[in-house]
DNA sequence: CTGAAAGCGCTTACAG
DNA sequence: CTGAAAGCGCTTACAG
């Protein structure tokens, strides 16, 4: 920028009051602007982030926290934020926490050193405080997929309890009697709405509960293992739904490891689109997340936060999408 | 610092040696190092990384530029780099470029104003000037999944031609006489190597040669539409080879859909594993990547770059890694 | 309408 | 063994 000045004989701050689309607001003369904008373009200069950032305080940077950027689902909400965020002139860093608390708190201290503007994080339990912290130095945060009851945050989330009770009232409707639930429960099983849902419906219709929580593992093969012993273990059960993709991939493989038929011997449903599930024959019946919409909702949530600071003390609002089920031949 | 450095009546210049592991270098009391280290602990003192950026113009973050984060082999690939970056300490930008040399090159400036330390690439076409470019001022580049001919950089690549070569060579053995190949050509389809490994492999083994080469195209409803044109087009195909996965899963749904029993009707292999390959009914043979492979080289290839600046203009290495055909009933 | 100057928070060559 | 000072490249309050 000096070069620049210096070449055109004018001083760094019409440089920068140019540059930064704030000459009419300075009552720059046309010429100098005119004169600046092409040398700057003929020089190809580009600011320097680093300087900008230190001084302003700002960084242009979003942060995306996920449980596992390798997942489908938070990929495809990964591509979609990554599209939407540059488009506002933003780059994005991301990360996996693997729900694990210590990594998460490792994340959200880098955020705060790499001083992103803003982020969007779909939190692991005990990230409560936190992130309150966070809010509470005037970072814009935006939830989703999980969040911590109303606390002030701003969140996107699904209707987790209603896309199961729909689920279930499915498979009863096609004549399920024992219909089981396997889904994940890193938090008190009371508390997880996959599981509110789903003993809701059953309470309502009269089956008979069969819930099995499981808690968050690293590895595909303990959940192979660990719903193969539920289905082994449970021959009455004529349906099963999963409460995420991954149990819903496992639980498909070992259905048929066992050589059980679907929907005939038993009737499955999975949490969440996946490929997989599409072309699986039999399809496999869902309940798709509106992906699309989360993204988009979060993103939109931050930036209005981003542009209009006095927002970002504002209490917390939960925007709740509905899920939608794809019924397939599983069913 | 400052108020470090006041508060305990030493100089910004002590208080910065000694946070940046300089104290023995530099000769600098015990005591002083032990009441330093105390204080900036007690502070919670975090370094402005935006000023060490502007001074030591070193950022420590890392590009990452894929073709598309949401399809499974790159969100993988994404994983295990995310985490190998991280442990060394440094953070993580990534894109999606579709495969667009538009947004490869905006990307590629961003990493530039961002002044990445490093960048790993699975470049599109026409890249090679930018990225040339990019390692003469002296940044670390690794490329992996797709390279220039010998021209300097660094490579991370998978023997795709003895990876097809193979599932061919797989394919004739178990009988089939009329292999057709379904793969991306972006460049010259004489330059791709899928290609061309398929067609060494059918020459060698005297069999007729059904080649379909595909521009990428965004949808994956074309690649229903396409695919499935070219297999009622052409029912004397008895296997058919698949380039990439989403090919693949595109093409199985089209098989599927159109009443095929694989591999009795029409047998099937394609790149990439994949959960939908390993659990569909039949099992679908893949020549799968070394996805741990690849990731491991290129962080190491990048970071080994990082620490000896002497290394980066180095002539190129090029690594090749192999795949492997894991054989499952659509075979 | 335009500029001189301070300052964001660091690092490091230089001096002692 | 330690410190004063320059400077990285910007932005902006202030002055004219």
């Amino acid at each position: 920028m000096s070069d620049l000045a210096r070449k055109l004989n004018v001083s760094k701050t019409t440089v920068s009051f140019i540059l930064n689309g704030k000459a009419k607001e300075k009552r720059i003369s046309e010429s100098v602007v005119e004169k600046v904008m092409a040398e700057a373009a003929k020089l190809g200069y580009r600011p320097n982030q680093f300087a900008q950032s230190l001084r302003t305080g700002r960084t242009n940077i979003i942060g995306l926290m996920v449980e596992d950027i390798s997942n489908p689902f938070y990929a495809s909400i990964a591509k979609l934020i990554e599209e939407k965020v540059y488009q506002n002139g933003y780059k994005i860093v991301y990360c996996s926490t693997e729900n694990d608390l210590k990594r998460g708190k490792e994340f959200l201290t880098m955020f705060n050193t790499l001083s992103v503007d803003g982020c969007i994080i779909a939190p692991t339990l005990g990230m409560e405080d936190d992130i309150r912290d966070m809010i509470g130095k005037g970072k814009s945060v935006v939830l989703f997929d999980r969040f911590f009851g109303n606390d002030g945050s701003d969140a996107v989330m699904v209707d987790n309890q209603g896309g199961m009770y729909q689920a279930v009232q499915h498979l009863a409707d096609r004549g399920a009697k024992n219909i089981a639930l396997i889904a994940l429960a890193l938090d008190d099983p009371e508390k997880e709405d996959r599981i509110i849902g789903f003993k809701k419906a059953v309470a309502d219709l009269g089956l008979a509960l069969h819930v099995y929580a499981m808690p968050f593992k690293g590895g595909y093969e303990s959940y192979l293992q660990d719903i193969g012993e539920i289905l082994r273990g449970n021959p009455a059960l004529d349906a099963v739904v999963f409460g995420t993709n991954y149990l819903g991939i496992a639980g498909l493989e070992v259905i048929n490891q066992m050589g059980l038929r679907i929907p005939d011997d038993i009737a499955m449903v999975s949490f969440d689109d996946h490929d997989l599930f599409r072309i699986h024959r039999p399809g496999i019946t869902v309940v798709a997340q509106p992906i699309e919409a989360i993204a988009q909702t979060a993103i939109d949530t931050l930036m209005a936060k981003l542009r209009d600071p006095a927002q970002v003390h504002h209490a917390g609002e939960v925007i709740t999408l509905l899920t939608s089920l794809i019924v397939r031949a599983s069913t």
